[in-house]
DNA sequence: CTCCGCTCCTGCCGGC
DNA sequence: TGCCGGCAGGAGCGGA
C-alpha cells in the first residue's frame, strides 16, 4: 500500500536482487495491468543487466545497461515477493514454501553468477502499470515530467509551497495530492502531515500564504511536518530492512501508527484534547482530523 | 487553464 | 449463512 515511503522501502529491498543481476526472461502473464504492457517491453530487457534501482515520487525505476528504465508504479495493491527459483509444475512457484499464483502478474527472471532467481510482481486490484522508457527518455516521460519536488531534502520549503499555493482555490487536501506540487505523498502522510501542522484540511491552500506572497507560520509548520513524517516513515521501513523479505518472500513495510488516519470515532491523540477525530470525503477521498486540533 | 467526479479492479467488512 | 453496499493507501481522463 505504497506511498513514497513504502515504495522507498521496497527499492531497498530489490536493490540487492536486482543490482548486477541479468534479466533472463521478463515473463508477462497476463497482456496489461492498468494499462497495456507496452509493445515489445520483455524483447527489450531480456537479457540484459540492470545497472541499478531507483525512486522518484512514488515510481520505482529499474535501470538496464541498455539504457532503458522499467518505470512501475505499484498502484493501491502492488507488492513484490521474492522467491528462489523453486519452480515445480509449469506456472508454479513456491515462495519459500507458500504457494501464490492468483494475481502474480510479471514474473522477473533474474541469474547472477549462475544462481538463478525470481521476482514476482503481484497486484491484487491491478491499478499498478509499468512503462519502458527508451534511452534518454526519462525527462520526457509523460509520468515523470509534470511530477514536483520530492517531499525528502532540501528541494521541497515553504517558499516554494507558498509560490504553488499562491492561486490555489482548492482544500489544501487536495493540493498536497497533487503530484505536480509535491510528488509522492498520498492520502494516509498528507492526513498526518495537517495534523502534525494543526491545519484543517477543508481550509483552502492558498490561504496558508500571506498577501505579500510569503509562507504564512503554519505553511512553515506545515513544511516541516512533511519532511518529518516521511522522513521518520522512510527511516521505519529501513530499520524493518532486516525483516525485510518475510519467510513467505514477500518485500513488507511496518504498519505504522497513524495519529489520525483511520482513527474516525477516536479520541484525538494531543493531550488534553478530548475532542473526536473525523472523517469528511474530500475529492472521493476520506479525510481523518481533529476539529480542535486543526484549524 | 483549473477543478471535480468518475473510473479502472478485487477483496473485505459491516449491516440486514 | 448469504447478499449487498460501501470502502480501500492512486491517478488518468473527460467534461464543466
Amino acid at each position: 500500500m505504497p506511498e513514497l515511503p513504502e515504495v522507498e522501502t521496497v527499492r531497498r529491498g530489490l536493490e540487492p536482487v536486482f543490482t548486477g543481476a541479468v534479466l533472463d526472461r521478463l515473463e508477462l502473464r497476463r497482456s496489461d495491468l492498468r494499462f497495456p504492457f507496452p509493445e515489445g517491453m520483455a524483447d527489450r530487457l531480456a537479457g540484459v543487466r540492470v545497472s541499478h534501482m531507483s525512486r522518484r515520487a512514488k515510481y520505482l525505476l529499474s535501470h538496464f545497461e541498455n539504457g532503458c528504465v522499467l518505470l512501475m508504479h505499484l498502484g493501491m495493491s502492488g507488492r513484490f515477493l521474492i522467491g528462489e527459483a523453486q519452480a515445480t509444475a509449469p506456472g508454479t512457484f513456491y515462495y519459500a514454501g507458500t504457494r501464490h499464483l492468483e494475481h502474480d502478474h510479471v514474473v522477473f527472471h533474474l541469474s547472477r553468477e549462475g544462481e538463478a532467481m525470481q521476482v514476482i510482481y503481484n497486484d491484487v486490484r491491478r491499478f499498478g502499470f509499468m512503462d519502458l522508457v527508451e534511452p534518454n527518455g526519462l525527462e520526457t516521460n509523460k509520468y515523470l515530467a509534470e511530477l514536483g519536488v520530492e517531499p525528502t531534502g532540501n528541494t521541497l520549503s515553504a517558499d516554494h509551497l507558498a509560490k504553488a499555493f499562491a492561486k490555489k482555490n482548492t482544500p489544501i487536501k487536495a493540493a498536497l495530492l497533487d503530484q505536480r506540487i509535491i510528488a509522492g505523498l498520498g492520502n494516509i502522510y498528507v492526513c498526518e502531515a495537517l495534523f502534525m501542522a494543526g491545519i484543517s484540511p477543508k481550509r483552502l491552500a492558498s490561504s496558508l500564504v500571506l498577501k505579500s506572497g510569503g509562507p504564512s507560520v503554519k505553511l512553515e509548520r506545515l513544511t516541516e511536518a512533511i519532511r518529518i513524517v516521511i522522513a521518520k516513515a522512510i527511516e521505519a521501513g529501513g530499520s524493518s530492512l532486516r525483516d525485510y523479505v518475510h519467510t513467505d518472500g514477500e518485500l513488507g513495510y511496518f504498519q505504522h501508527q497513524f495519529l489520525v488516519y483511520d482513527r474516525a470515532g477516536e479520541r484525538c491523540v494531543t493531550e488534553n484534547c478530548g475532542n473526536t477525530v473525523r472523517r469528511v470525503v474530500q475529492s472521493g477521498r476520506s479525510s481523518f482530523y481533529c476539529p480542535s486540533c486543526q484549524r
